[in-house]
DNA sequence: ATGTCTCTTTCGAAGAGA
């Protein structure tokens, strides 16, 4: 059974509960994955979408910040979450689809403004976060298994509109591209949507505080679907709902899709 | 390019986080 999955940065899943609905109704992905819900789970309006379908929601929420939820047509077991780094926040939900694959959801920390731990301890909890997802997966090796989510890290050069200008912005500093690429390394990890689409610019996330957000197109590619190499042959159909970006009171994320015939 | 947006506390302005 083919089933197409999306992941989107939401920025508060009840203010922007409309545009939520928006992309179920005209987009009509089989999982959808959200972060920065910025809501406790008993808060998510929830109604709105079973009322199209999406009836199975696994969800970890706080109050105020972070937050993760899974919506599906089908059901899902929930496999529980992650505290790593020991932050104490709702990053991780882990969930198995009927069709046996692994779907594990992640809100990576963003990590603060200046790219150096000694001086700003969120830059710390987001290079130590992303080592115990690292020693995790080598602990034990993931299979047929799907992670996606906000990582906060623009990986390739052509994931940022601006190599040069952004090396020592957070999001895109050589030791973050360096945690991120031993992590992907110790999962085995497929980066489905560089598979997909392996040249050009390619940007899921645009600041608010640009006057023209499309036309500046100061963008980077910070939310990602890796798969293991047992199933990324299975995908295809990458895309990014750039549209999205410009939809009434928008995230300042755009939905990321893939697709897997399994 | 210190700009924009959302949350919280506690009813409105300000700080935190992104």
């Amino acid at each position: 059974m083919p089933f197409t999955l999306c992941t989107w940065n939401i920025n508060s899943v009840r203010l922007r509960e409309p545009i939520v609905l928006k992309l179920l109704e005209e987009e009509a992905p089989d999982v959808l994955c959200l972060q920065e819900c910025k809501s406790p789970v008993e808060k998510i309006p929830t109604e709105g979408f079973a009322a199209l379908g999406y009836s199975h929601i696994v969800a970890r929420g706080q109050k105020g910040y972070n937050g993760v939820a899974i919506l599906s047509k089908t059901p899902l077991e929930d496999l529980g979450d992650r505290d790593f780094a020991s932050l104490g926040h709702a990053r991780h939900v882990a969930v198995r689809l009927e069709n046996g694959v692994r779907l594990e959801n992640f809100y990576i920390p963003a990590g603060g403004d200046v790219p150096d731990r000694e001086v700003n301890e969120k830059f710390g909890q987001k290079l130590d976060y992303i080592t115990e997802m690292r020693d995790h997966w080598r602990a034990e090796a993931p299979e047929k298994a799907i992670i996606v989510g906000d990582f906060n890290i623009a990986p390739r050069e052509d994931d940022v509109w601006s190599h040069k200008q952004l090396l020592k912005v957070v999001s895109h500093t050589p030791i973050e591209v360096e945690h991120l690429a031993e992590m992907q390394d110790a999962g085995g990890w497929v980066d489905i949507t560089r598979q997909d689409i392996p040249e050009g610019q390619l940007y899921s996330w645009w600041s608010y505080r640009a006057k023209d957000w499309s036309a500046a197109d100061k963008g980077r590619r910070l939310d990602h679907i890796w798969a293991t190499p047992d199933i990324s042959n299975a995908a295809h159909g990458s895309r990014v709902l750039r549209d999205a970006r410009g939809w009434e009171k928008p995230s300042d994320h755009a939905p990321v899709f893939a697709s897997f015939d399994l």
